[in-house]
RNA sequence: GGUCCAGUGGCGGAAUUGGUAUACGCGCGACACUUAAAAUGUCGUGCCCAAAAGGCAUGUGGGUUCGACUCCCACCUGGACCACCA
C-alpha cells in the first residue's frame, strides 16, 4: 500500500459520497428523525474562517454518530447572504451584490465540502433567492395582519457611516456594531416588530429548553423583566401628572427630587413660557450632542437643570423639585424617576452636587447613620424610620406595605417592565428583503396581497445608501410607483428593506421543506422533523438572533402553522478559535487562518482532528500550527498500523483480549464524550488505541474495523478508505455505531492503593474480585506498610472498593 | 460597577459522586538510522537532591476531612457578556 496522501483520497471521496447522496435526509421514514443544526454562515469575502470549522465539525461528529445509532438525520445548510458587508464591498468594487454573494457562496460551498461535512446538499438554501424571501415577506404580512408589526416615528440610532438606521442591539458603547462608525439620534419613521409582546413568554419558556444555563442567563437578562410599581405626581400648581417607576416603594418616604429624561416630550409643557424655557432647550441639546460624541465618558458624569417645576410628593406632602438630567433613560420605565438620595448612588451623587436635601429611612439593625456624616447611600436593608405609619418595620415588608398603601390611595399601580424593547425592523438599505407595504393616497397603509409576492429587489445600477437618510430603492421612481392593492388608485412602495437578522429568524423550518412554493412548509413536514434537536452556533449569536428567531417560532405557533412553541430543544455553543498567542483573529493582525492552505498541507482530517483535539470544546482557544502536526502523525501512524491487519487471528491469544478490552472501553468512552461535547478526550482515547496498536506487528481485522467505526465521525475520509482498502464495499458512513460489552470494559487486576494518614505509600495489585478482608491482609502484611506504621495498631481503616485503602496512625 | 466563567508542567490541556494529580498532544533532551539534515523510531521529561530514599507542588491564605484540583470562607489575577434599567 502507498504512503497516506490525503490529497488523492479526499477529493474521491468527496465526490462519491455525493453521487451517491449517502448524507441525504429523507422525508418521513421508519427511523426516528434527529435534526441536527449549525448557524449558516455569512457569505463574507474572506471565506471561511477556523470558527466554522470548530462548529460545524462538532455538529457534524453528532449528526454522523446519530445515523450510526440508527436515526434519520437532517444536517441541512445555508447561506445568510442579505446585508451590509457584501452591500458595501459591492459598492467599493462597483460589483452587484448578486455576484459578489454568488462569488462568495461559492467559495464556502467549495470549502464546506472539502472538509467533508455530512451537509444534506439537496436542501441548501439562500436568503437573497427571491424563492426564499417570499416567505420571508410573507411572514411579515402575518406579522403586520397580527398587530406586531407597525410604524412609528421615533428616535432611531443612526450609523453616519453605514448611512442606516440600527437596532439599539446593534449599537455598542455608541458605536455601530458592523463598522465601529459614530451613531447619533434621528427621527425617522421606522416599522417596529412588537418582540415586547413576547416577553413573558419568550422568559417564561426557558424553563422547558435544554439550553447552556449561561445561555440561559443572557436571555433573562437580556428580556429584563422586573416587576415594581408606578406612581402618579401631582405637578405644584399645574394640572399636569406625572408617572415615575420604582422598584423600592418605600423609599418614597425619602424622595427628595425628581429627575426626567431629556427627550422626554412632556418638557415642551412644564417649561413653555417660563424663564427655564431657553435653558431647558439648551441643556437637552447638549445632552444629546455629548451622546453622540463620548457616551462613555457622559456615563460618568452627572449632569442635571432645574426646569423651575416642583412635584409634590404622596407620602411626605414635600415640595421636589424637578430636574432634566443625563442619566434618566427615556426607553426605560416611564422616563421620569422619584429620587431618593439616601438609598440610591446614582441619586446621592446628582443631591451632593447640586445641594439637594437628604431625608434617611432606612436604618441598618446593627449600627446607626447619621444623615450629616452620610458619605454614601446606604443601599442594604434595615428599619423603616421618618416613614410614618411604616416606621419601624422591616424593609422586606415595608417594600410590599408601603407599595400597597399607595395603590390603595390611588397613587399608584403594579406593573412589569421589561428591559426588551421592540424591535426595530427598517432598513435604509438595498440589499435586503423589500417590506411588503404599499402606501396609497386614499387608502393609506396598505399590505401587498400574498399573491403578488415576492416583492423582487430592482436591479439598479446605484445601490449606495443617501445621505437624506432614504433608502436607494426610493430613488427607482419605476419600481416605487405602483397601483393600490385595494383600490387599484396610485400608490408607492415602502422603500425600507429587513434587518438581516429577518432570514435567520426562520430558516431552520425552511430547511424542512426548502423548495415548497405553495407555503412556507409543509405542515406534515413540520410535525415529522421541527423542532430542532440540537443546535449549536457561537456565544455572539446567543441573545440576538436566539431571541428573534424564538419570537419568530412562538408567533408561528400561535397562529397555527407549525407545531411546536420552542423552536429549538437544545443549544450549545462553542469557544472561539483565537488567533496564535490568543488574540482575535483579524485580517489587520495577519493572523487569519486560511482552511484552504491546512487542507492543502495536512488534509481535512488533520484541521478537523485538531480542531476537536485542542482544548475543551466550550472555551476560546489559541490556534497551534504545531499541533496539527501531532494529529498529522496520528493519521500516518494509523495508515501504517493498517498494513498490519490480519483476518482470523486468534483473539484469545493474550494481547489481542488486552486490545479487546481496551477497544470496547474506547469505544464507551468515546460515545459518551460525543453527547457531552468532550471532543478533546475522545481523540485522545482514540490516539490512545491507535498507539497499542503500533506496537503489535499483527492486528486481527474485527478489532481493527471496530476502531474504524468509530473513528468515522471524526475523520471521515481516512477511515473510508482504511475500510475500502481491507475490501469492504459499502461506506463505512453507514456502518452501526459499535455496542460495547460491558464485561470485556472490566479489568481481571485491579491497582490497589495504600495511603498512610493520607499520603501515598504503597501500590499493590490484586485480583478484581478480591473481597475487601483479603485485601487488608495483604497489605498489612506488606513490608512497606509495616514500615511507616512502625508495628503500631492502626486507629482506622478505610477501603474505598476497588480504588484504595487509606490506614489512620 | 453588575452578572457569569476560569486560574493545574516550558505550552494546549486530562482527572466519575472528594479517593493514584499532570492522561493525550506539542515542545525539549539523549540515542538509533543518515556523509549530513529533514522525516521516522526508541527512551526520558512537574520541581528540589549527583542518585536512591525522601520532600515539595493544582493562583494566595485559612477551614472541613483519614484523604481536597474538586467542598466552604476570604483575597489576588485573567477572560466573557452587560452596563446610569430607577
Amino acid at each position: 500500500m502507498k504512503k497516506y496522501n490525503h490529497k488523492k483520497i479526499e477529493p474521491k471521496w468527496q465526490k462519491k459520497w455525493e453521487k451517491e447522496k449517502i448524507y441525504q435526509a429523507l422525508d418521513f421514514g421508519e427511523k426516528p428523525k434527529y435534526y441536527a443544526l449549525v448557524e449558516f454562515p455569512y457569505p463574507s469575502g474572506d471565506g471561511l474562517h477556523a470558527g466554522h470549522v470548530r462548529s460545524y465539525t462538532a455538529m457534524d461528529i453528532v449528526a454522523r454518530k446519530r445515523r450510526m445509532d440508527g436515526y434519520n438525520v437532517l444536517y441541512p445548510i445555508g447561506w445568510d447572504a442579505f446585508g451590509l458587508p457584501t452591500e458595501n464591498y459591492a459598492i467599493k468594487n462597483g460589483l452587484h451584490p448578486k455576484i459578489v454573494t454568488k462569488r462568495n457562496t461559492d467559495t464556502f460551498r467549495r470549502q464546506l465540502k472539502s472538509l467533508g461535512f455530512s451537509f444534506d446538499w439537496e436542501r441548501e438554501i439562500n436568503t437573497t433567492d427571491p424563492k426564499y424571501y417570499k416567505w420571508t415577506q410573507w411572514i411579515f404580512l402575518q406579522l403586520y395582519k397580527h398587530g406586531l408589526a407597525y410604524k412609528k416615528k421615533m428616535p432611531i440610532n443612526w450609523c453616519l457611516s453605514c448611512k442606516v438606521g440600527l437596532a439599539n442591539e446593534e449599537v455598542v458603547d455608541g458605536k455601530c456594531e458592523r463598522c465601529g462608525g459614530t451613531t447619533e439620534k434621528r427621527d425617522k419613521e421606522q416599522w417596529l416588530l412588537a418582540i415586547t409582546k413576547y416577553a413573558d413568554k419568550l422568559l417564561e419558556d426557558l424553563k422547558t429548553v435544554d439550553y447552556l444555563e449561561k445561555i440561559k442567563i443572557q436571555q433573562a437578562n437580556w428580556i429584563g423583566r422586573s416587576e415594581g410599581l408606578e406612581e402618579y405626581w401631582q405637578v405644584d400648581s399645574m394640572d399636569i401628572k406625572l408617572a415615575t417607576f420604582t422598584t423600592w416603594p418605600h423609599t418614597t418616604w425619602g424622595a427628595t427630587f425628581m429627575v426626567i429624561a431629556p427627550e422626554h416630550p412632556i418638557i415642551e409643557q412644564l417649561v413653555k413660557g417660563t424663564e427655564y424655557e431657553k435653558g431647558a432647550n439648551e441643556f437637552i441639546k447638549n445632552c444629546i450632542q455629548d451622546k453622540i460624541k463620548d457616551r462613555l465618558n457622559v456615563e460618568k458624569k452627572k449632569e442635571g437643570y432645574f426646569i423651575g417645576r416642583y412635584v409634590i410628593n404622596n407620602l411626605t406632602g414635600w415640595k421636589m423639585p424637578l430636574y432634566i438630567a443625563n442619566f434618566a433613560i427615556m426607553d426605560y420605565g416611564t422616563g421620569i424617576v422619584k429620587c431618593t438620595p439616601t438609598h440610591d448612588e446614582r441619586d446621592f451623587e446628582f443631591a451632593k452636587k447640586y445641594n439637594l436635601p437628604l431625608k434617611l429611612v432606612i436604618q441598618p439593625q446593627d449600627s446607626e447613620i447619621k444623615v450629616e456624616d452620610m458619605k454614601e447611600a446606604y443601599i442594604g436593608e434595615g428599619i423603616m424610620i421618618n416613614a410614618g405609619q411604616f416606621t419601624g418595620m422591616d424593609t422586606l415588608q415595608a417594600r410590599k406595605a408601603v407599595a400597597d398603601f399607595i395603590v390603595a390611595q390611588g397613587m399608584g399601580k403594579y406593573v412589569v417592565n421589561f428591559h426588551l424593547r421592540d424591535w426595530i425592523f427598517s432598513r435604509q438599505h438595498y440589499w435586503g428583503e423589500p417590506i411588503p407595504i404599499i402606501f396609497c393616497e386614499k387608502c393609506g397603509e396598505v399590505p401587498v396581497s400574498e399573491k403578488d409576492l415576492p416583492v423582487k429587489l430592482p436591479d439598479v445600477k446605484n445601490y449606495e445608501p443617501t445621505d437624506t437618510g432614504e433608502s436607494p430603492l426610493a430613488g427607482i421612481e419605476k419600481w416605487v410607483k405602483t397601483k393600490c392593492p385595494k383600490c387599484g388608485g396610485p400608490a408607492r412602495r415602502e422603500t425600507d428593506t429587513m434587518p438581516n437578522w429577518a432570514g435567520s429568524s426562520w430558516y431552520f423550518l425552511r430547511y424542512i421543506d426548502p423548495k415548497n412554493d405553495k407555503e412556507f412548509a409543509s405542515r406534515e413536514k413540520l410535525d415529522y422533523w421541527a423542532p430542532v434537536d440540537w443546535y449549536n452556533g457561537g456565544m455572539e449569536h446567543t441573545t440576538l438572533h436566539l431571541l428573534y428567531s424564538r419570537f419568530w417560532n412562538k408567533f408561528f405557533y400561535d397562529i397555527g402553522v407549525i407545531p411546536n412553541s420552542e423552536p429549538y430543544q437544545k443549544r450549545t455553543s462553542q469557544g472561539m478559535v483565537l488567533g496564535t498567542g490568543g488574540v482575535k483573529m483579524s485580517k489587520s493582525k495577519g493572523n487569519v487562518v486560511n482552511p484552504d492552505a491546512v487542507v492543502a498541507n495536512f488534509g481535512a482530517d488533520t484541521l478537523r482532528l485538531y480542531e476537536m483535539f485542542m482544548g475543551p470544546f466550550d472555551q476560546a482557544i489559541p490556534w497551534d500550527e504545531k499541533g496539527l502536526n501531532g494529529c498529522y502523525r496520528f493519521l500516518i501512524r494509523m495508515w501504517e498500523v493498517s498494513t498490519r491487519i490480519k483476518r482470523g487471528l486468534n483473539t484469545n491469544k493474550s494481547t489481542n483480549t488486552e486490545l479487546t478490552h481496551l477497544l470496547h472501553k474506547t469505544i464507551k468512552k468515546v460515545g459518551e464524550d460525543i453527547e457531552t461535547m468532550s471532543f478533546n478526550t475522545a481523540v485522545s482515547s482514540l490516539m490512545i488505541f491507535a498507539n497499542e496498536c503500533y506496537k503489535l506487528q499483527e492486528i486481527p481485522q474485527n478489532i481493527w474495523e471496530k476502531f474504524l467505526v468509530i473513528l468515522a465521525p471524526f475523520a471521515p475520509f481516512i477511515a473510508e478508505e482504511l475500510w475500502a482498502n481491507i475490501g469492504n464495499k459499502k461506506s463505512i458512513h453507514l456502518e452501526s455505531w459499535p455496542k460495547f460489552d460491558s464485561n470485556l470494559i472490566k479489568d481481571k487486576e485491579i491497582e490497589i492503593v495504600v495511603q498512610i494518614n493520607g499520603k501515598l505509600r504503597d501500590r499493590i495489585i490484586v485480583a478484581a474480585e478480591a473481597s475487601e478482608e483479603e485485601i487488608k491482609k495483604i497489605i498489612l502484611a506488606s513490608e512497606k506498610v509495616k514500615q511507616w506504621t512502625g508495628g503500631k495498631e492502626p486507629k482506622k481503616i478505610i477501603y474505598v472498593k476497588g480504588k484504595l485503602v487509606s490506614i489512620v496512625i
